[in-house]
DNA sequence: TCTATTTTTTAGTCTACCCTAAAAATATTT
DNA sequence: AAATATTTTTAGGGTAGACTAAAAAATAGA
């Protein structure tokens, strides 16, 4: 395994890869590689027995490939938690570290590190953390868009995309924090959030797909 | 710059490439790879600029190379320093994940982590943090072999070989503890320390080369 | 349905590392 | 001073991972 496998399995996986077919360009715009090098990492790991490929549709990951994007995916977001809460990183600003140092983690180091922080069950931005056996605890929430006005909620997940990360630090949306929805705008408009303390934001609608909301508050 | 390429560059200056010209032989020892492999690394790293070499002799570091050194050895050892105060690795068993993580650590991730840990000054065998410049601050110490019976000393560094650090921790033998040289055997014989509280530790003439002590005590 | 566009694959290159085996240079013995 | 041993370099290969350009296959549109 080398940090681009390891990398590329993780992409598929991020695509959907445990339930539906990832397709070549969809990785190409993932990982910023060319199509052709996608074929070529494809074939590679096909032959390890980590993905399935149906030619010219795309690829699945085997139960092989998906424990080890569940694994890789636990040490960035351990990492990413160290990130945060010890070194004192903005959540959008953990992503490019942990993403290399997740590559050069030792079964050893990332337990060890799992419990100097605690045993955490989220990385910064609401993603769950994988179990050590690469099982994944599986959270019941709602996206922002599906809510109507009145519902109530606070802030389960947000979307990992650092412009994004830094567009809810500048609109001071924060993980956990309550909130009411009090208005809709029709034709795809804004959405305005009301906090416990009366404090009112307000976002676009596209904002809505990538904020994931717990309702059972 | 690569991973590679950077243990290459610590090698060499480990090896006392600041000062000595380094052959080729030392570095195929150090680096465990083949010599048609230093001679095609010494060739990229001249054409960097970061050695001079001279055929047949060995290579030397250049002002450059130099720097790279330091600040990879910067980063390895408070990469150390962390393992082993925070996350409770024992001294023999930092090194390894310090040599991987060294090469993913950014400038911005490895200034943190320094304030973190409260801008330790040396790693867990006694070895002295480069400053952020690149620069050494040099520290006064002895090799224990050319002590005499009756010194009185602390523990100042210790080699960092995992072995060597295995033996030493079997000895009781750790960083700043006070010692009194009570016995030296004759014919390269073993040395019998006694600590501050009568605590008696014979050890071998050859590990005698491989600890450092202060005197000033 | 047939043409145009998009997507995927193939073919051919390139760089970074690594190797073994043989040749060349340097050091050491006798 | 030669012969022998050691060290370094060269020659020739190999693999992983990336690329561009061109061919092939699939999809979308008229
Ligand atoms: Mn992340
Ligand atoms: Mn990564
Ligand atoms: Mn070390
Ligand atoms: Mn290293």
């Amino acid at each position: 395994m080398t940090p681009n496998k390891e990398d590329f399995i993780k992409a598929i996986y991020e695509l959907g890869g445990h339930e539906q077919v990832v397709s070549n360009k969809a990785l190409v715009k993932a990982l910023s590689i060319s199509a052709a090098s996608v074929t070529e990492m494809n074939t590679r790991l096909l032959k390890e027995g980590l993905i399935t490929h149906l030619p010219y549709q795309g690829v699945q990951l085997t139960d092989k490939g998906l424990r080890i994007a569940n694994q890789l995916i636990r040490k960035h977001r351990i990492w990413e938690v160290f990130l945060a809460e010890k070194l004192g990183y903005d959540w959008n600003e953990v992503h490019k570290d942990a993403d290399l140092l997740e590559h050069v983690s030792s079964d050893f180091l990332i337990e060890r590190l799992n419990v100097f922080l605690g045993e955490p069950t989220f990385d910064p931005h609401g993603g769950v953390i994988p179990n050590k056996d690469g099982t994944i605890t599986e959270i019941d929430s709602t996206p922002l868009i599906e809510c109507t006005v009145d519902d109530q909620f606070k802030i389960q997940e947000v979307d990992d995309q650092e412009e994004f990360l830094e567009y809810l630090l500048y609109k001071n949306v924060q993980l956990g924090k309550k909130y009411t929805l009090v208005d809709v705008e029709p034709y795809d408009g804004p959405l305005t959030l009301e906090a416990v303390d009366g404090e009112r934001t307000i976002i676009g609608h596209k904002a809505a797909f990538k904020i994931l909301v717990d309702k059972n508050v």
